[in-house]
DNA sequence: ATGATAAGTGAGCAT
DNA sequence: ATGCTCACTTATCAT
């Protein structure tokens, strides 16, 4: 790979000093970006003070445009992540809202029939009303209504 | 504050053609990009055409100066808006999801009551156990043990 | 030396 | 012309 400029040590003929535009095939940025620091002293080798200065502030500045690039897109990046962040915040303030909705009905609704069975409670234990005036199929109602999932017509109905 | 330059007007005695740098105070960035169109071309009378690009450019400058760092503000005021409203959101999602709880263990304890009241009124009812016989401090203890987070007393009292 | 970022500059788009 | 925004450069700061 580097052995090309490697093995031109052997011939001391060739140290020629280099003007710009001669040995040093105008390397590309990409090329001078993406260069070792050892690799990038290669291509150090006989050029002015002044050019080796000036290619390593070449380099410096590539160095910095690509750093600028990814600045940008971290920004954006992070931008989005906060979007969707707040997104799913949305959803789940959604989520909880209908949850906590329907919780208030069912519990309004278990209030209720809470109500009516106490109501029932007290009418049957209260007074002197025989159980045997309550009819078995009024107990049987009873129970049904308890199931709230399908709040029925009525707690429970009266005995006939 | 600009009324310096409005009484002007008013003496057309100053109208000298004015050198670059004799009239023309070099003024300052801030009052140049500050100036109303029709200012600055008061200022430029007399200059030459070179000269007018020139000022009429370092105004544009100046300007993108400016665009440039409210363009900066309002990045980072998005972005803070951005995370201002997440917090406010997770605030909104902990509430919610409180309440929610709360809510969940209130109908819990409901539902127990009420299936302890249900369990009761079957008692009574079912059999042949005459209300008389179902002494008052037994329902009192059933509506306790029914009681999870000690909200009212009692669910039902027994009538005197 | 390397990487990140704020500020400034110019290009280009939109009004 | 004016304002905005992107990409680039430069200056700085931190590692």
């Amino acid at each position: 790979m580097q052995g090309m400029t490697t093995h031109f040590k052997t011939s001391k003929a060739l140290k020629v000093k280099r003007e710009t535009g001669e040995n040093a095939p105008a390397l590309s940025d990409d090329e001078l970006v993406a260069m070792s620091v050892r690799e990038l002293n290669q291509h150090l080798r006989g050029l002015t003070k002044e050019d080796v200065v000036r290619l390593k502030q070449r380099r410096r500045t590539l160095k910095n445009r690509g750093y600028a690039a990814s600045c940008r897109i971290k920004r954006v990046t992070q931008k989005e992540e906060l979007e969707k962040q707040k997104g799913e915040l949305q959803q789940e303030v959604d989520k909880l809202a209908r949850e906590n909705a329907s919780m208030r009905l069912e519990l309004e609704a278990l209030r209720a029939k809470y109500e009516a069975l106490q109501c029932f409670a007290r009418t049957v234990t209260r007074g002197q009303i025989s159980p045997g005036k309550v009819a078995t199929t009024s107990v049987i109602t009873i129970v049904k209504s308890a199931n709230h999932n399908n709040s029925g017509p009525a707690p429970f109905s009266t005995p006939s």
